[in-house]
DNA sequence: GGTACTCACCTTAGCTGC
DNA sequence: GACCGCAGCTAAGGTGAG
């Protein structure tokens, strides 16, 4: 332990199989069998596979097609993102009941900062398998829990605990697994370097250049050729991990800093029309979510994928931030419009950020081209009523009239479409039933 | 042959102002 | 006026995570 550093005891809890066990609660029959969440449209990815999935080697943000072909026998279910949201907000409260100290890190996971709970639950471990236990008999599901002294360890800590599929058959994990105090090279040096956070599969060629498979072997490269190799703040970053120095908090309420929707086409599109309906829905989703956050955007990004799967960004940056569609349509919009889409466009997608107060100006132009037309404050009005409308009758009650293409009004929900376009949609969200 | 969506962060390059 | 160094901002692309 470095001097300054406090004895911290850190939970991460991470959901077993999370969106194919929250489907396994009401569809009991498929326990056991290979079972795949997503993947059900023509561009779909796997969301998440169930460990008998996992042994012929389904894995998430695989191709639909390529695990179809891994393994047939697999049962594809279309992803219920507002389910999902529904039962991590019950796992959460669960979270919550053994310290307030909690960092969400996705639907299916968070860290916990339990130290201060030490004396009234027990040890680390005791409160892991605590959690783990009520997860189980209240909500059904299985999780698997690291103990460590700091967060990354802690996430490591949590895979070790994990059931492991095999060809043979699903070993089951050890549900909760600690990293020592004093023991933490011991156990971190063996571990394969892609298992540190911050090694993707860019960063694992260069490193595997250099002759590093291990974090050991990273740990034995030296920080300054780390630095030449992967740059200043990747380098250090990484060399300080293969020390086991992590002394980030947990952070209960991190502040969002961007918003977008992005969207890949059933089939790719041609023409300048076409995609300016879809930047509006886009427009339309990230404005909205804006205005729920309290918040407005100073710079609006486009982006667009080709067919090719070349992308490109475009952005510009308002001289006041913004939150209202037709403030961001007007952003991004001209930016679309130095687009070529002959080609073919398989995604658009829309971000905002560089977060502010929104401030909606009236733009000279708009004095120019159209005095009677609606000002900024008839948009801010106009937002506002669509909020209030969209809180009571659901997020498909009203939408811009620029937004209905030939198959009608589709708007945009956060998670909607995380799959893939227009997959069937078995268990469609709350405000569509 | 087949590659989603959302968010965070980093790097590099170019521009501007001092 | 040209140039330099620096800081700050913006744009674009890339990487990684879950």
């Amino acid at each position: 332990m470095t001097a300054g550093e406090s004895l911290r005891t850190i939970l991460h809890v991470d959901m077993d199989a999370f969106y194919v066990s929250v489907e396994l609660r009401r569809r009991p029959e498929l326990r056991g069998q290979p079972v795949v969440v997503g993947g059900t449209g023509p561009r779909g990815v796997v969301a998440a596979a169930s460990y008998e999935a996992r042994r012929y080697g389904v894995f998430s943000a695989m191709p639909g097609s390529v695990a179809r072909r891994l393994c047939p026998q697999a049962v594809f279910l279309p992803g219920d993102h507002e389910l999902y949201s529904e039962v991590s907000r019950e796992v959460h409260e669960i979270l919550h009941e053994a310290t307030p100290l909690v960092e969400p890190l996705a639907l299916d996971e968070a860290f916990l900062d339990v130290t201060g709970a030490l004396r009234l639950l027990g040890d680390g471990v005791a409160i892991g398998w605590h959690i783990r236990n009520r997860v189980m008999a209240e909500l059904e599901l299985s999780c698997s829990v690291g103990v460590a002294p700091s967060k990354f360890l802690a996430k490591l800590a949590s895979v070790a605990a994990k059931p492991k599929p095999t060809p043979a058959g699903v070993l089951p994990g050890a549900g909760v697994f600690e990293v020592i105090r004093g023991r933490e090279i011991e156990f971190l040096h063996p571990l394969a370097v892609e298992k540190l956070w911050g090694v993707g599969p860019a960063t694992l060629e260069r490193l595997q250049r250099l002759g590093v498979t291990t974090v050991g072997d990273l740990n034995r490269l030296g920080e300054a050729r780390l630095v030449t190799a992967l740059g200043k703040a990747s380098g250090r970053h990484l060399w300080a991990l293969s020390c086991a120095a992590d002394d980030r908090p947990v952070e209960i309420d991190r502040a969002m800093k961007s918003i977008g929707h992005e969207e890949t086409f059933a089939r790719d599109l041609h023409e300048t029309t076409e995609l300016r309906t879809e930047l509006v829905r886009l427009s339309d989703g990230v404005a909205s979510r804006l205005r729920a956050a309290g918040t407005g955007a100073r710079t609006l990004t486009l982006k667009v994928r080709f067919a090719g799967f070349t992308t490109i960004t475009r952005s510009a940056t308002l001289p006041a931030p913004v939150a209202t569609s037709a403030a961001i349509v007007a952003a991004v919009g001209p930016l679309l419009d130095r687009i070529d889409p002959t080609a073919g466009v398989r995604l658009v997608g829309v971000h905002a950020s560089n977060f502010g107060e929104p401030v909606e100006q009236l733009r000279l132009d708009d004095l120019l081209a159209a005095p009677a037309a609606a000002t900024a404050n008839d948009w801010a009005e106009a937002s506002a009523a669509i909020d209030a409308i969209r809180d009571r009758f659901g997020s498909t009650a009203i939408g811009p009239a620029s937004a209905v293409s030939k198959r009608g009004i589709r708007l945009v929900r956060r998670g909607a479409q995380q799959w893939g376009p227009d997959h069937d949609r078995e268990h469609p969200p709350a405000d569509e039933r």
